[in-house]
Parts: structure tokens; C-alpha cells; sequence
DNA sequence: CGTCGTGTTGAACTCAGTCAAGCCAGGTGG
DNA sequence: CCACCTGGCTTGACTGAGTTCAACACGACG
């Protein structure tokens, strides 16, 4: 796993991605699928800390995440960022590509990451024609949207403690849907820096509340991997369950 | 404009509708607009503070605001609320309800507020069916994501003051484009309690900044009326200008 | 072996929250 | 017409969550 080693994986063929049921531009039926493959431009490998995307840059290419991991972020006047969300495996950057050819934040890779390249117009074309990859593509909008409405709520209204649990179980739920996760734990790529980032919060102030978690009993780090102890505590914690992540996630 | 008087406007008919350009569902062209006008159930209207729709209820209808001023909010577990946004006249309520039928939100009134009313599924249909109306959704769907993104980096990144600035200078831009406000002022609803709501602050927070931007002659705040007395500083203040909101709004 | 990136810890500080009292305007009812 | 209530705003004193600055630890890497 270190630097200098091929671990990013490449998909050999649409077909046989494992990523199928994750995107959004194919029914998942092969027939489709190789249909598909013909969009596709190829792959393509980037370094962790590439930038994939700069905020405001004209696309010609719509990329699918298929390994690594990557954030959406967005630079104010002076100096500060906010990340808007992490990108997993199957994640794309994004759907408003579908409308807009150009994007008012930037994608930066965290891990090493490989994309499938797509010219953004023909897929474009390709989604257009097929009322199921519309809706489905609507779907996907909509839940974006539903997911933004919970972070905002996330930042205005909770701690810093309740905040980071929030985002470790969203992260290890998320990663589960994609058989990414172990049995109760999961490798994660974050810095400090970038919790903190997302969350709102300094990188000091996310060490002092890792550390109170880890005293809780709550969850447990080791070198990069977050293992989560006591996940009904956690959720109590985030306030996921009073209505769950669970419609969150079709 | 006290309670008892029939302050709420009533629009007549689709066709000479003023906020035709803003709602998504028609062309604009007088044709559509008749066609349209069948659609309509027709025209409610609901007192300040009444509850618009609740969270996770089913909705068979589709609301236009075509007057007043609403807000979309969640609750969480002990009762403290944020405010996601503020809809103004010719929001609708919501674009997410073309292809569901529960929300993950709550809306509440804030003036007496006239709504257009629609069957859900008939006016989802005649969408699907009009390839440019469906554009010009996915189009409102992407602006809501982003102004999305700029309210998260706006919670997570900038200040009290910042914040304030920031949510005035954007009611006031918004209600510009609907011809709502004045010379360099518009009449708010808004309490305190409200604003702190949207910005995750309390209210008493929320009058000391108010208090501040009054002082450095920023804002005029005359009854109801939010007076913008220095825009360049505003701009500057909340960061817009950097990447301005005229992106935002085609 | 030194350097770099990351995380940890402490001490001082500050922005925003909490609690509580008082104020003001508008509306109500005697 | 005045007395009283009510909801919203203001202000002060105090508290506290989170920040800032700085030093140090530790492992990976060259």
C-alpha cells in the first residue's frame, strides 16, 4: 500500500464492474453495460492530492470514482476551506456535469484514486434518451440535496462531539453499502485536517474530540483504521435514527 | 396588513401570472401557461405560522408560493431547529416532490401566504412529457445544490457577522430578481430567532451582531425594513463577489 | 540521522451561548 | 382612555466550547 506500488485497481470491463448497481448512468442489465463501455474514454490513474477538479474550470469529461477516495471542497477569500462532502467508490463528479459544463467547487484526491473518463457530452446524450437512467439520475440529485439539508443541520445545530461521531458512522454506513467496510470498522485515508474541514472544527480541536471518543469507549483508532465500539451509542450521539440514514439510502 | 385584513394576493390566471418566469413548470409561453391553468387545483391561503407540510408526511399535492414568505426547517431530537432556507414568492415547495412523495423537511408559513395548488402527480406527469421543462427542474435542482454548498461553507467557515451579511445581502438579492425589493431595502418577516435558526446561532447573538452592522453603518433596520447602507462592504464581508451569487442565479 | 507530516498536549484567549432583567410597541380588555 | 399583557428586542454579567499559539512526540522516508 505504500506510494511507489500499483494499488490503485482498474476495472478491466463495465461489464463486470462491481460498481454496476453504485452509478447511475446504466440499468445494470449487461446488454446495457456494454453498451456503456463504448462511452467510455478510459481510465485514469492521479496521485493522492491531484487535483481532479478546479472550481469553475470548463469539463469536457465526466469522471466516475472507481478506487480511492477524493473530497469535494470549496477555497474562501482567505484561505479557508470547506469540504461539502467525501467521494467513495461508485461516487461520481459529479451529476450536475449532466447540466452544467462547468462546477462551482473543486475535487481533490485524498488516496491515490482511478476514474473512468467519459465525454461528458455523449453520456449526457446517453442518459438524455433513457427515461429509467433520467429518473434515476433525478433520484440520485435529490438525495444529494437531502444530504446537504443534513450537514447544514449537522453544523449549525450540534457539537463538535456529536458532529465527528456523525460523520465517522456516515462514512463507515456508506462504505458498507459498497462492501467496503469491515465488521466494524474501516480504513480511513483522513487527515485530521480534513474532519476538521468538513466538520467546521480545528484539527486541534478534532484530536481532543477523538480522544474523548476514544476514552468513551466510543470508538477506537488504530494507525488508519477507526473502529466504531459502541455503534448504538454513536448513533444516539449523531442523531441518526430518530429518522435514519436508512431512507438516506434508497 | 394586520392579521384580520385579506392581505394575501390571489393570482387570477396562469397566463398573466407575474412570476411566470420563476416557477419551472411552464415555458412562459401564453399556450402553456392556458394548459398549465387546468393543472392548477387551485389557490390556498394559510395564515402566518401554519404548518405548510411535516416532515415525512405523504403529499399528493404540489405548492407554488405565489405570495408571503415561508421557510423549510428540520427538527432534531431536543428540539433545536435549522432552518434549511427561505422561500420566497415564486418558490416552490418542492422540486424534490416531482419524484417523491415524502419530504425529509418540514415548511412553515411566515406571513399569511397564498399557495398555487397542484396535483402532484398530474403536474409530474405533464412535466416528464415537456423535455425542456424537465431541463429547466434538473436546472433549479442543480442551483439548489449549490446554494446548498455555499450555506454549508458558509456555517462551517465564516463568522457570526459574516453570516448575518451574508443572509441579508442573499434576501435581498433574491427578492431583486422578483421585483420584491426597494432601491437598497426590503421588508423582512424575519425575528431574530429565525435568522439565528438559519445560521446556527441564538438570538441574542444574532441582536449583538445586528447591533455591530448597524454601527459600522453597514445596515439601516427600520421596523420591518432591512435597510443595506454600504453593499460593497457587505459583499465583502459575507464573500460574495469573490464567485458572486450572479452564478447562482443563471 | 535529519526532516517532514501528522497528531498530541497545555495555556491563554475569544467568540458565541446562557441566564436573567428590563424595555418597547401593539393589541386587548376593563 | 388607561392598564395590562404579550412577543420580540436589548443589554449585562457570566460561562463555556472551540481557537490559537507553541512545544513536543512519533513514525515514515530519504
Amino acid at each position: 500500500m505504500s506510494k511507489d506500488s500499483a494499488s490503485a485497481r482498474v476495472p478491466s470491463d463495465c461489464k463486470s464492474c462491481a460498481l454496476r448497481p453504485m452509478v447511475f448512468y446504466t440499468t445494470g442489465t449487461p446488454e446495457e453495460a456494454a453498451g456503456l463501455a463504448k462511452l467510455r474514454r478510459g481510465v485514469r490513474v492521479l496521485p493522492a492530492r491531484a487535483t481532479i477538479y478546479r472550481e469553475g474550470d470548463l469539463a469536457t469529461e465526466f469522471h466516475t470514482l472507481f478506487d480511492g477516495w477524493a473530497f469535494r471542497y470549496k477555497l474562501i477569500a482567505d484561505g479557508r476551506r470547506q469540504i461539502l462532502s467525501f467521494l467513495l467508490p461508485g461516487d461520481s463528479i459529479s451529476y450536475q456535469l449532466m447540466r452544467s459544463d462547468r462546477l462551482r467547487f473543486s475535487v481533490q484526491a485524498l488516496t491515490e484514486v482511478s476514474l473512468c473518463v467519459f465525454e461528458r457530452e455523449a453520456l449526457s446524450r446517453h442518459v438524455a434518451e433513457r427515461p429509467v437512467l433520467t429518473s434515476r439520475l433525478d433520484h440520485l440529485a435529490a438525495q444529494e440535496i437531502a444530504a446537504a439539508d443534513d450537514r447544514l443541520t449537522d453544523l449549525g445545530q450540534r457539537s463538535a462531539h456529536e458532529r465527528v461521531a456523525s460523520l465517522i458512522l456516515q462514512l463507515y454506513l456508506r462504505l458498507q453499502q459498497r462492501n467496503l467496510a469491515d465488521e466494524d470498522s474501516f480504513v480511513s485515508p483522513l487527515r485530521q485536517q480534513h474532519i476538521g474541514d468538513a466538520l467546521g472544527l480545528t484539527s486541534v480541536h478534532v484530536s481532543r474530540v477523538l480522544k474523548d471518543l476514544r476514552a468513551e469507549g466510543l470508538i477506537g483508532v488504530d494507525h488508519e483504521r477507526l473502529i466504531l465500539r459502541d455503534q448504538p451509542m454513536l448513533r444516539k450521539l449523531s442523531g441518526i435514527g430518530d429518522r435514519g440514514l436508512d431512507e438516506q439510502f434508497h
